[in-house]
DNA sequence: ATGGACCCTGTACCAACTACAGGCTCAAGG
DNA sequence: CCTTGAGCCTGTAGTTGGTACAGGGTCCAT
């Protein structure tokens, strides 16, 4: 191994190290295809490059965010198929596009809660808690899935 | 049901379908304790009045932002508990808003990579998707976990 | 050449649901 | 009143998304 090092990659430790994803959970993923199968030195270790560093830090900041694997799935398939017709990119990225603005208003509305509780208890203030309150509301794509259910 | 509704309050049916939970979810909460045990009909069905309402599209929100269901028992335990110290209030909203904090700034990089993809498509260019990119980099929450973990 | 850190496969377990099976309740229609 | 069907009950088994070993091989600094 007289390499420049760079080349040659991460083995599956201080690539689990690198994005914060269980050693366990990057086998996971790559037994049920989310993440491709790298390749392996003589003995049989994997060998990871950048573009594995990348994608499992994505799915782990999506995870995280409370996207489903098969959501992941979708949006790693546009990353993945240069050449997909404008229309899927599209559809695919307006789908998400809206969940992931509903994330954003619930976790502001949230935030704002939390702040008012910190801040009046600085006051010396025991308030009363309306955390729940913050977050009692549905959310709009909430709605729609219902009125897609009465039309069914 | 000569009685002008209201008081009486919901069955499970109805409760699923006012928060957006499972009615098979609904009851493994109860089962784990998140929420309360409602008052049952001389029958035995499960009757909830409008505070089950609110704790459960409370919950609902929490786990689809992504939170795990312990997170979401302190939090709660935050609403429950009127009268419980004011630094216990503090150090538990403090520590969840700076997870919040962190989520909201994911979710923003996201969704303009969402919509730089879908404006790109609408000018009839077919871009490169760079959404890996755009959540490819880990959190600062993260790299205090690893500090942590190195000081041990 | 060897010991300890690291990696391999395989399997079992865990959390958080989700989906029946088999049986009881309730209210509206006949 | 009594039936009938939608809805609810408990209990248990299955699914998803990981996590945790066990038993054994690899790597490389000494």
């Amino acid at each position: 191994m007289a390499e420049k090092s760079a080349a040659v990659g991460h083995t599956i430790g201080p690539l689990g190290k690198l994005t914060g994803v269980n050693i366990e959970t990057i086998r996971y993923y790559e037994r049920i295809g989310l993440v491709p199968e790298p390749s392996r030195t003589a003995g049989g270790y994997r060998l990871y490059g950048p573009a594995h560093i990348g994608r499992l830090t994505f799915i782990r900041n999506a995870r995280e965010l409370g996207f489903p694997i098969e959501t992941i799935r979708d949006l790693l398939g546009l990353a993945d198929d240069r050449d997909r017709p404008c229309g899927d990119v599209d559809r695919i990225a307006s789908t998400h596009l809206a969940e992931v603005e509903g994330k954003i208003a619930r976790l502001t509305t949230f935030k704002k809660e939390l702040e008012r509780m910190i801040s009046q208890c600085r006051h010396g203030t025991v308030s009363e808690c309306r955390i729940i309150e913050a977050l009692a509301n549905r959310s709009a794509p909430d709605l729609a899935e219902d009125a897609e259910a009465r039309a069914r």
